[in-house]
DNA sequence: CTGAAAGCGCTAACAT
DNA sequence: ATGTTAGCGCTTTCAG
């Protein structure tokens, strides 16, 4: 920030009108003769004049920014529910501060304080481990928030996601139909609010169901680790598996088809999260195709309307996925 | 924004003190007795004291937001240099507003000035395709500017980069110490900077300097083109490229290897900036391994000097790369 | 339709 | 070491 040459007052002295007539004419205030708004815009383009933003948030109290929480930056899950939440945020004009919170050097809270200190008009969050001190303070604020790609069952933040639980379902009777019979799953954070409440119970229902053996792997986070993972697996005699990260999961399959398995016929695979990594594989990966821009999309226009005190009529919404059948599960 | 409950002023009152002297508790000035900060903490701490950011940014000309300009979200090369923005950033207190420039609801100088109007103080800037329009803006604005991993030859922004000549010419070398005779370049944006003045002329000089045909394939950006251009390389005989996007070369391989293709036997490919994408994929490709993390990282730090009016000795700095060979080339 | 004036919440001289 | 006093640049009643 450094010296702003030319104010809303150098403005008014310059058109002879009162600044407030020339906040009028920037903010499109109708109550303006045509004469005097065109002689105001003529100063504002020969002196080439720029609204302070700042002084304007300050003044109106709002900023036209929100925040947005994510875990990681290098994740392509969350760059595509950012992409759909960014589309939105231009059309409605505003602009993101974007926290990631893998570093640890600041404890979430402080994170949340420091947008709110900011002033942003809003929040929209996509930490699938949504921790009390988190809902703790978005229920002590009155910034509006949104979840995104996650949900909470002890508040009433507004939410948008697809039901993970139905979707995993769906994806292990893929498996079942298959003839697989020892499936596992493999998730990264089990405290994970869609893994705790969805997609767990959703498996340990299944196999309950079906009176197959119950396989629950937790930690599975990165490429490696799903890499790593697959000796275990075999060892275990799981033949199908369904994993909720996709770097995970194509760690999974390149290292099954390292030892020379055959995907998949003796071993299938389901990525839960789709995004490029999954697809660019080979064989491709079997997925739950979620539609990531548009719950990024989704969860930014509902901010609006609730930053802009508009009535909203459901605050949880579902979005429909895909279960896309690729190479890697035989599709019977 | 909403209403603000606590303001300086009631700390003040509250603590018997001025503003004055609780602004300098919160902006830990020495100047303060100790019993008197104690004091003035023990309410702040009691009263949940925030300080706003907006009205100390409009009262102190700093607003500690950086801005970020990017092409594209879900592209894991800038996600990886953003990391490392993010993480000394971080470290040194900033935040970031991001904003792509993919969406072309906005012209690029807009978003510049988009950013300056909301008083950051710096930027960083990723495209890497500098318009003329972008150089005007940033060089009418003192706010500092620093371009990560692209560079301009028009005027002395701020840069990091690695060589990219350099790093062209080795995997050139590469290829050719091979044994492959017919080598290609093959760029997305043939006008972005770096591509223009660094890549494709090493590329001209390389096979100039060699004997051998020039073949460059412009405008291959994302995963599809590069699946799409393999059949047209075919066509021309070429037997080893160099491709400037990550997506792209993988699309490559994949239609090479759907194609029945050897690879690297018949075919060899070296991607020019290696993300996960490259990675996973079998065979893995040969890359010029890029250190994103630390252009980005080195480009924030240097824009924290800039902003604090600290000396920068050296303003076009240049990183080192690796050039890590994989299976899609033979490395005789 | 336009202007005057009072802030928004904080920092930064300048006094003391 | 602490308080007083101006602003920072803009929006927003409230008059007229």
């Amino acid at each position: 920030m450094h010296k702003q040459e030319v104010t809303i007052y150098d403005v008014a002295r310059e058109a002879k009108v009162s600044m407030a007539t020339v906040s009028r004419v920037v903010n499109g205030n109708s109550n303006v003769r045509k004469e005097t708004r065109e002689r105001v815009e003529e100063v504002i383009k020969r002196l080439h004049y720029q609204p302070n933003a700042v002084a304007q948030g300050l003044a109106s109290k709002k900023t036209t920014t929100v925040g947005l929480i994510v875990p990681e930056l290098t994740n392509l899950y969350f760059a595509e529910l950012s992409k759909g939440i960014d589309d939105i945020a231009l059309l409605y004009k505003y602009n993101i501060i974007i926290t990631s919170i893998e570093n640890r050097l600041m404890k979430e809270e402080q994170v949340i304080q420091g947008l709110l200190n900011k002033q942003v008009d809003g929040v929209i969050y996509m930490s699938n481990r949504l921790t009390d001190e988190a809902v703790e303070a978005f229920k002590r604020t009155s910034t509006p928030v949104v979840l995104a790609g996650t949900k909470d069952s002890r508040t009433d933040i507004p939410s948008v996601t697809i039901d993970y639980k139905k979707a995993g379902t769906e994806a292990l009777n893929l498996l079942l139909n298959d003839g697989k019979k020892n499936l596992a799953l493999v998730v990264g954070d089990a405290e994970a609010v869609v893994n705790k409440e969805h997609r767990i119970p959703a498996y340990k229902e299944f196999v309950a169901d079906h009176n197959l053996p119950e396989r629950i792997y937790t930690g599975i986070s990165d490429y490696s680790d799903g890499y790593n993972l697959y000796s275990k697996l075999i060892k275990d005699g799981v033949d199908g598996v369904l994993v909720t990260g996709d770097s995970s999961s194509v760690g999974i399959l390149n290292s099954a088809i390292d030892a020379g398995a055959k995907v998949p016929e003796d071993f299938e695979i389901i990525t839960a999260s789709a995004t490029q990594i999954s697809s660019v594989v080979r064989p491709a990966l079997t997925t739950v195709k979620q539609p990531l821009y548009d719950i990024g999309a989704v969860a930014m226009r509902m901010l609006t309307k609730l930053m802009n005190n508009e009535e909203v009529e459901e605050v949880n919404i579902e979005l429909p996925y895909e279960l896309v059948k690729k190479q890697s599960t035989l599709n019977n």
